[in-house]
DNA sequence: AGCACGCCGACT
DNA sequence: GTCGGCGTGCTC
């Protein structure tokens, strides 16, 4: 049998192939498969991935160049892993070797070598336990005031100590402290390494446990629908001690906004064991190094946001998405994946379960537990059985509104406050975002690159648009006539906030936005403010209605829900019933049941009414049977491919023709039509939705429109993204 | 994406 | 005469 001759490579480069190499001269054997390489591409070099080996190759052997160095001396990306950056290249038509350098962290990507994982510290020697340094030597005494405490010092906690290379060097010299270097081990967990709650499982907890046990580990996709506080995170807890048990990994998706040091300090609580949490700030070097403890079975919990379901794992055991319809799983822009898909895929391909839990699942993820695709897992006991949020509609037609806020409205927050509780008021409006206008002329501070208008930063004193960044300076004169009738609109939530001051002066307002919790410790605190108060008044946007809870809040005023209804956007109610059902599940507590008002001018409305009256269960069915109806996800596939150019004619002329190139197969292609925001930073931007009843017929036709569009596409002037599975049409 | 090659305007 | 502008084309 002839030896294999070539190596089909995945270069890191946006190019929809692999690459033919042959071996690197003077080796006579051929890297595995999973061995990073670098090889020659053009008249630079590129870090690659061999896929295979093979005996053929499409081009002749003397247009093949040699890889130039084996980068690896063993695979460093397993077959299972290779096996999901081909189904990603193949599902989202993305170039291989962008699907392949995903799965490695950024200095692996650029061809770095693998850290040494063993642990380098100091520790005391039997005569530096009585040793005193010189009055002068503060850094030394710090140091050895450390050591008073602890046994060891290592480089990862050498930092956080404060304590200086050169002090420790210089106790070394004077044989104070030696240096140790320690190969980190693989460690054996065993029931010793659990710390139970003290609290037990309730019924339903404790039969979903016995159901998961019933089988043996394989491929069992879960969702696990369980409505705040009902325990989900003590579910989780419990697969994972399985998991553990069994000598396996446990792999953790949270939310982006859902990485607090609470999440993680529950984690820690509950086993003794070394984690992997790739937080969003974690150098280059520290991201290598959990990765690679994880990728060696060292690291047994692997904790992150989306991007860590890439993480390379020893003997993965579980995977758990945590609020898996949260849309941040979904990646914006470059290879645009769903995490929450992905985990689905990659846990059919390691054979394991994979646990998707929120208490509003997806319309997706709903539709797959309906049609047996998944396991359904209810969890619907509230612990301590409290009793449930009531939900309030506020009909606001014809009714008196200050800053946004019925009338009728004040009575209930007044009362509220009265019983030392809290209120929250929910702005979820739009023109909220205080802008200037000229009061004679009617001008308003546009901004010139896009179709929208700048905001007002009183703080910073400028204008500022949100959508490219741009600033400029608060005219004293309107450019249009020179009036200095200048004045504040939309100033929503400042005005808002002085509305609520003057009719509940005792009150301490709290305001919640990016703006005011922009800072890593402001949020912490102002939470920390927020829970010693008994009665007080918050003010926030989308931020409220993630990971944090407010047990004070018993009175909780959404502004509006009409564009959620009315909007263009088909995914806006269901959004919109998550959204409710979010809040209102973090406000409130045992003793003092929680209660909501929406205001509405369609107070009749079905959809708003399902949601009142019977939850999100109930509207999700009925967003789910529209859906059907409407030929909609996930009763059909789509793909949505995005053009910004700096003409609009050219885009539209652009999408046309790409339209064209598709127009024999059996898909739906509506548009091209203007983006919510057609211009922004100076593009004009269109898009083309396509629509099938068939994964495979999509497929194949964005990957002709791929075709069309590399031969069309100039990439300096335009702007083009294919986006499979849209979760955000605008 | 990069990076080279290539073909036209305003510089020494 | 050449320096450099970025349009076009290719990467095993
Ligand atoms: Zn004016
Ligand atoms: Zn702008």
């Amino acid at each position: 049998m002839p030896h294999d001759l070539f190596l089909k490579i995945a270069v890191n480069c946006p190019l929809r192939r692999s690459f033919d190499y042959l071996p690197p001269k003077q080796v006579n054997e051929l890297p595995v498969p999973g061995t990073r390489v670098s090889v020659p591409f053009g008249n630079r070099k590129l870090t690659g991935i061999v896929i295979a080996t093979t005996a053929t190759s499409d081009l002749p052997a003397n247009k093949l160049r040699h890889v130039e160095t084996v980068l690896d001396s063993t695979p460093i990306v397993s077959t299972t892993m290779m096996q999901l950056a081909t189904w990603m290249s193949d599902y989202y038509q993305h170039p291989i070797g962008e699907c392949f350098a995903i799965l490695l962290p950024s200095l692996l990507r650029k061809g770095e070598k693998q850290v040494d994982l063993s642990e380098n510290g100091w520790q005391l020697t039997d005569s530096g336990k009585d040793f005193r340094p010189a009055a002068n030597a503060i850094q030394q005494q710090k140091a050895i005031d450390y050591f008073q405490s602890n046994a060891r010092l290592n480089d990862d906690n050498k930092g956080a100590a404060g304590i200086s290379l050169s002090a420790l060097k210089n106790l070394v010299k004077k044989d104070v402290l030696h240096p140790y270097t320690e190969q980190p081990a693989k460690m054996e967990f065993t029931a010793a390494h659990i710390h139970h709650s003290p609290f037990g499982l309730n019924t339903q907890q404790a039969g979903l446990i016995q159901r998961f046990e019933a089988q043996p580990p394989s491929f069992r996709p879960i969702l696990l629908e369980g409505i705040t506080g009902s325990g989900k995170t003590e579910v989780y807890l419990q697969l994972i001690e399985r998991v553990l048990l069994a000598g396996k990994q446990a792999l953790i998706l949270v939310p982006e906004i859902g990485l607090t040091p609470q999440t993680i300090a529950r984690f820690q609580k509950r086993f003794d064991c070394a984690m992997a949490v790739f937080h969003s700030n974690l150098t280059d070097q520290q991201r290598l190094r959990y990765w690679q403890q994880s990728q060696a079975g060292i690291a047994r919990i692997i904790i992150g946001t989306r991007s860590a379901l890439f993480t390379a794992t020893e003997d993965l055991g579980i995977i758990i998405i945590d609020e898996e319809h949260d849309l941040s799983y979904k990646q914006q822009d470059g290879l645009r994946y769903s995490a929450r898909d992905l985990a689905c895929v990659r846990a059919k391909i390691e054979q394991i379960p994979v646990v998707l839990g929120s208490a509003t699942p997806s319309l997706e993820t709903l539709n797959n537990a309906d049609t047996q695709k998944f396991e359904h897992w209810e969890l619907t006991e509230r612990a301590g059985n409290a009793s449930p949020a009531t939900v309030e509609l506020v009909d606001i037609r014809n009714q008196p509104m200050v800053d946004g806020l019925a009338e009728s409205v004040l009575p209930h927050i007044a009362h509220c406050l009265q019983q030392q509780q809290q209120a929250l008021v929910f702005i979820n409006r739009r023109g909220f975002a205080p802008m200037l206008i000229c009061h004679d002329c009617g001008w308003v501070s546009q901004c010139e690159a896009c179709d929208a208008r700048m905001t007002l930063h009183l703080r910073a004193q400028h204008l500022r648009c949100h959508h490219c960044q741009a600033v400029s300076p608060i005219p004293m004169q309107c450019p249009a006539c020179q009036s200095s009738e200048l004045v504040y609109q939309g100033a929503g939530t400042e005005r808002l906030e002085s509305t609520l001051k003057q009719h509940f002066p005792d009150a301490p307002l709290f305001r919640i936005d990016r703006d005011t919790t922009a800072g890593k410790q402001t949020m912490q605190n102002m939470l920390a403010q927020i829970h010693e108060q008994p009665s007080a008044i918050l003010v926030g946007t989308q931020m409220l209605a993630k990971g944090h809870h407010f047990p004070n809040v018993t009175l909780v005023v959404i502004l509006e829900a009409d564009s959620a209804l009315m909007g263009t956007d088909y995914r806006a109610t269901e959004r919109f019933g998550q959204l409710v059902t979010q809040i209102v599940g973090r406000a409130g507590r045992e003793e003092k049941p929680g209660h909501a008002l929406i205001q509405t001018h369609y107070p009749d409305h079905m959809q708003l009414q399902k949601l009142v009256h019977h939850g999100y269960r109930r509207l999700a069915m009925d967003l789910l049977s529209q859906r059907r109806e409407l030929g909609l996800p996930p009763f059909s596939f789509q793909a949505l491919i995005r053009l910004e150019a700096r003409d609009a004619q050219d885009a539209i002329n652009l999408l046309q023709h790409l339209q064209q190139s598709i127009s024999h197969l059996p898909i739906i292609a509506i548009g091209p039509y203007p983006a919510n925001l057609q211009r922004r930073a100076h593009y004009f931007r269109f898009q083309l939705m396509l629509q099938a009843h068939q994964r495979a017929q999509l497929k194949y036709a964005v990957g002709i429109l791929l075709d069309t569009a590399t031969a069309l596409i100039k990439p300096a002037q335009h702007r083009f993204s294919v986006d499979i599975d849209p979760q955000d049409v605008s």
